[in-house]
DNA sequence: TTGAAAGCGTTACCAT
DNA sequence: ATGGTAACGCTTTCAA
């Protein structure tokens, strides 16, 4: 041992993946990594990866999907990794048997998959507590920046998100206007354009409500670039607590991605090394976080 | 090949990677990949190499870097790659060494490392042409957020663009007081912090030059909340153009992440493919993009 | 405790 | 063209 020490032996890990049948390798399925919610759970899982040798193989499906259909039969089913993780994507039926076939441990995070097991927040919940926070401050005009589906990632966070926001308004008693929703990608440009849109068309909203921090900045943005003082004459709220969040003093229902991500490693890691499948779904809580961007409605 | 098809069978790779030596991944070492230099440059390799059927396998050196002998070690020197492409880091000798005795071909994106090959921006010419902007407005005094060298990343970055900043000042005929830098990691938080220190002590300065475009937006924040008017009484400009760079109307010098990192990935792979290696240094073209945080002081 | 040998799933070479 | 076989570098088992 100490021999092959000095000699800076390394043992390689094609053969040794040959006569173990353990890449010491785990495969991350992404949409991208540019997002903040995306690269925060990778940190989440590779941090947890590093520490036990794992490797982190990144099976990026691409900005604009085009090469998914190639990622998945060149690359995750090529037995390259021991487990798969899978960040909000919606898998179809037929990628989802093949990923079965696979026959080895596999979690979602960030939205549910029917069929696997699943690590994330109440979407639900998250968007009620947003929105209640509103009302219980005597918002009753309340505007909701839902995200837009879009294709290959799951539809069901931005759903769910918004129907969180029609029960949270409905169980008040308050009305759910067509006209009070505005959808955009989950990003800050995305949320900015949609504000500016939204309160060109209902500019009595005291309030809104964004699914996620970045679409909350840009509404900041928004608001003051139409000379709205915030929280004066508009109030906001996120989802997320985006490191961003407490720069722009964003009331935001906190989410730990990092955490997530942690979890799901940990899940994998657990059961390949022999502990029992665990079922799940492992929901994890989110807490509001009163900033600068609330307060009552002045009007 | 129809029958497999049929079946779905799908080679293994370490079967495979015994048999030819290859393995069909690249390396792909990152400080991290929450920041967004690092996830674009990662999405252009990732973008290039999934075109041809390569896989991506992420050593992250973490954003506190405790686990970066475990993921040389234990990772990198695996075997488990075919080339690597090492982004912003601050290789020691040792891993130098230990790099160059893997024997597959090496790129280095973001920072020049002595004795490695590397594609990236010209950055002192950048970080010139910025200051050289402000100068042509009429500034004087310009101050400098300058990048902080964090441990294990590449130290020459921020040290060019502070270089080019100081040469664009001499050259020009301005003096460079020492009051007017400041600090701070390359992100929004720290630019606002740095910014708020800045303008403490330097109350007088008509302009700033900040590292990065995140560092810059966080001087705008922080000028606003000082009451400042933009580009009124202040003017500020960036390296990168960043995403939010338009939302913010920011005036940067443009670099071209993704195409960096897809230039690098194509490096290898033709190299991989039998071409012979090109010396480099592979310069990318940096262009400057007026916005509206710049205009001649107003006194 | 140490050593020898079979086998992991491919590829590539060499006969046929 | 086609089929058989050795070899890739490791792990694991079995014998000594």
């Amino acid at each position: 041992m100490a021999t092959a020490e000095q000699l800076g032996y390394v043992a390689s890990s094609s053969a040794s993946g040959l006569a173990t049948g353990r890449t010491l390798a785990m495969g991350v399925v992404v949409p991208n990594v540019t997002r903040w919610f995306y690269a925060t759970v990778l940190e989440g899982i590779d941090a947890e990866l590093r520490r036990v040798g794992y490797d982190t193989i990144l099976f990026n499906l691409g900005l604009r999907g085009e090469d998914r259909e190639r990622v998945f039969h060149r690359s995750i089913l090529r037995k390259r990794t021991d487990a798969v993780i899978a960040l909000c994507i919606d898998f179809t039926p037929a990628e989802r048997e093949q990923l079965a076939s696979l026959g080895h441990p596999t979690v979602v995070v960030g939205g549910p998959v029917p069929g696997l097991r699943h690590v994330g927040v109440d979407e639900l919940g998250v968007a009620r507590e947003a929105t209640t926070q509103l009302i219980g401050l005597g918002h009753r005009r309340i505007g909701h920046l839902a995200g837009a589906s879009e294709r290959g990632l799951n539809k069901r966070v931005p759903q769910r998100r918004r129907r969180g926001y029609e029960l949270a308004m409905t169980a008040a008693g308050l009305p759910v206007e067509r006209d009070w929703l505005e959808r955009s990608t989950f990003d800050i440009a995305g949320g900015r354009a949609a504000t500016l849109r939204l309160l060109a068309r209902a500019p009595r909203l005291t309030a809104i409500f964004a699914a996620s921090d970045e679409m909350a900045i840009g509404a900041i943005l928004a608001a003051r670039e139409l000379g709205l003082d915030i929280p004066r004459d508009l109030s906001i709220v996120g989802i997320d607590d985006h490191p961003l969040a407490e720069t722009f003093g964003l009331s935001t229902v906190a989410q730990d991605a990092l955490g997530q991500g942690r979890l799901a490693a940990q899940l994998m890691l657990d059961e390949l090394s022999g502990a029992a499948p665990r079922p799940g779904p492992f929901r994890f809580p989110a807490t509001y976080v009163e900033r600068a961007t609330t307060a009552p409605p002045s009007c």
